[in-house]
DNA sequence: CTGCTTGCAAATGATTTGCAGGAAA
DNA sequence: TTTCCTGCAAATCATTTGCAAGCAG
């Protein structure tokens, strides 16, 4: 099954039409790892689909969105950024180069999910723990998932 | 030593003059325990001061971020928020409410610190770890420390 | 004094909106 | 067909900016 087919059924299995402009989105998010900013969707698409409106990007990630294929996240210091990796990941952020990372780590998450559940908050039902990592990367690489 | 006598004597220390709109400021951002945005600060000042511009208060809000004195913050729905306690704490985030509440837990952050220095993330350099804890409020309880 | 601060009003810029026309199912 | 989508351009609205006048140190 093609990239764009895959795409297509993500579509449609949210229960949404399949159209042009939404593969081209889902395409853009999937491409730019990095956690694209709307700005950044459309550069993407606009070199390789016909115009798509400002207006309908938005939409369509909105509209992505709502139907939790793809996740909406800000840092301290911008704009929104989307992340079509919506299995359980925390984030690097290296507010210098403003970079966002994904990073995974399942040891991790069983720690909290059981440190948690053992000391829980009380009066408050957790849904989601996500960590924000601070610092700063010391060398180069670009679009690295650490783990 | 009077409230407004502490205000004033940490922007002192920050190396700021001390003026009326910088301890309106602060005197709301510690008033206003739930992670204010700058219209709900200038709502609280206009109560109490003599009307303060509107950039005045954007203008001192990123000062006292750029010392410290204050964090800015967000979440994934919408404007900026201030946060007056810059004590190591992590966020506990109710979408339906759009309520942040502070979470504080030493333990936690020990636990966090032992884990990461152990284990550490190749080519990254940790500054700040915080958790984003989403979910949601069984019952009432506005402005809760939880911990 | 004099350099840091404020007020003001205009500018910015990301995101949203309304609605008429188009396309998917 | 009929409902859902898109394009467009105008509107919104939080935040920023430039600069003259004001005030703290």
């Amino acid at each position: 099954m093609s990239n764009i087919e895959q795409i297509k059924e993500k579509i449609r299995q949210s229960g949404l039409k399949v159209t042009l402009q939404r593969i081209a989105v889902m395409e853009a998010l999937m491409m730019l790892k990095n956690h694209p900013t709307a700005d950044m969707v459309l550069e993407y698409i606009n070199r390789r689909y016909p115009a798509i409106a400002t207006g309908t990007v938005y939409k369509t990630l909105d509209t992505f969105t709502e139907k939790g294929l793809i996740e909406k996240i800000k840092t301290d210091a911008d704009k929104m950024r989307y992340d079509a990796f919506t299995q359980t990941h925390h984030h690097i952020y290296d507010p210098e180069n403003n970079e966002i990372a994904d990073y995974y780590d399942s040891e991790l998450d069983k720690l909290l999910s059981d440190y948690f559940a053992k000391k829980g908050i009380s009066n408050f039902e957790i849904q989601d723990i996500k960590l924000q990592i601070t610092g700063k990367r010391k060398s180069k690489p670009e679009n690295t998932k650490y783990s």
